[in-house]
DNA sequence: ACCTGAACACCGTTCAAGT
DNA sequence: ACCTGAACACCGTTCAAGT
């Protein structure tokens, strides 16, 4: 009965690195970002906790590259939505497939944002994963501006993305019902809704927003 | 030297609950949300863990009370500003005031966020205070909309609060950076305006925003 | 080389024991 | 009645020791 110690080699360091990940990943979903913990992750996988660290530099590592994963997800999830001339109804078929994506994933999606990396040591591979959300909401908002490429598109969908997390975080956190007693949606469909209708009024006007 | 132990009474219950308070508002405020705990709050005031018990139910009810007065000194600092016929002028004015009360007080005013409280039992004079805050906004929008009580201002109050929450949690946890050099007032800016340019575009189409 | 598991320095919370 | 402080059941992380 020695054999529990030591090498063992069951499994190689990037089986180990997936199995590691996935369990985290389950127990999240399960139970909840607090039940998240080292000892829970190593014992899901049937290693010793210290294992953990031969894999991450730590927890917050672990759960950078769980969020990089889910980021890439989302994009994947948002990726192919139809994008017309109407900008209004181009956010609103991304917006569904984006509370939908979130919503089936309540508790690993908080994490994304709950989870501060610290030290500001923000992997560039995690950049670019939000990067190219942010670029699918850019190319949506496009017709309102008249082009792709402008400040306009690429700030408005800055601020909305920023703004939509705002009403999703409270929704999910049951701080909306304070608030409230409208559905985490209809909050979200009226800023969009709202803020669109004020782009277009600044461009018809010609002010500058 | 056996004073230490058994009933003291050097401070009668409310002045231990007021120090208390204050003590852990000074150890958030200076050392952030983390450092807030049982035996950092009692070693401050000079007493054990287990006396903060006999003031607070636990930890978090001890949150809840000091989120409750930074909600009352937020509902302070907005009241009084001046509201006139231009919602967007009446709105910048709040918003700097909010990001000004809360960029002096960023560690305690994100506790109010972060802080989920358990089991949604959220006190009846918790709800009061956030709503009192919520009603000045209403008040600054009512022009763009021509009534003071209807479900306009109301709606957009708390779609413009939950949406500036979500800015202004992102820029305070570093996460705005990954996604724009703008700052956060800037985003807040444009939220804000073009957000009620899209209230006064619908009032003016009389479409159903 | 890889893995263990005890150890370190912490948590929130409880409660018998003391004054 | 009030307060203590040890105790319980946890944390993240490290690292000497084993194979």
């Amino acid at each position: 009965m020695e054999c529990k110690v030591g090498r063992r080699s069951d499994h190689s360091k990037e089986e180990l690195y997936e199995l590691a990940l996935q369990a985290a990943r389950e127990i999240i979903d399960a139970d909840g970002p607090r039940a998240l913990t080292a000892r829970n992750v190593a014992g899901a996988i049937g290693y010793s906790p210290g294992t953990l660290y031969n894999l991450f530099e730590n927890l917050d590592d672990l759960i950078t590259h769980l969020n990089g994963r889910l980021l890439d997800e989302m994009g994947d999830a948002l990726a192919g939505t139809p994008v017309g001339d109407d900008t209004s109804e181009n956010l609103m078929l991304l917006l569904h497939r984006y509370l939908s994506f979130i919503g089936e994933r309540a508790n690993l999606w908080n994490l994304v944002f709950e989870h501060t990396i610290p030290g500001d040591r923000v992997p560039t591979w995690y950049r670019r994963k939000v990067e190219k959300v942010i670029s699918i909401l850019e190319g949506a908002l496009a017709p309102a501006f008249h082009c792709i490429d402008g400040e306009g598109p690429n700030r408005s969908a800055r601020v909305l993305l920023a703004s939509l997390h705002g009403i999703w975080s409270l929704g999910s956190s049951g701080k909306l019902d304070m608030m409230t007693s409208e559905t985490t949606t209809e909050m979200a469909e009226n800023l969009i809704a709202t803020y669109v209708a004020g782009i277009e009024a600044c461009r018809e006007h010609g002010n500058a927003c």
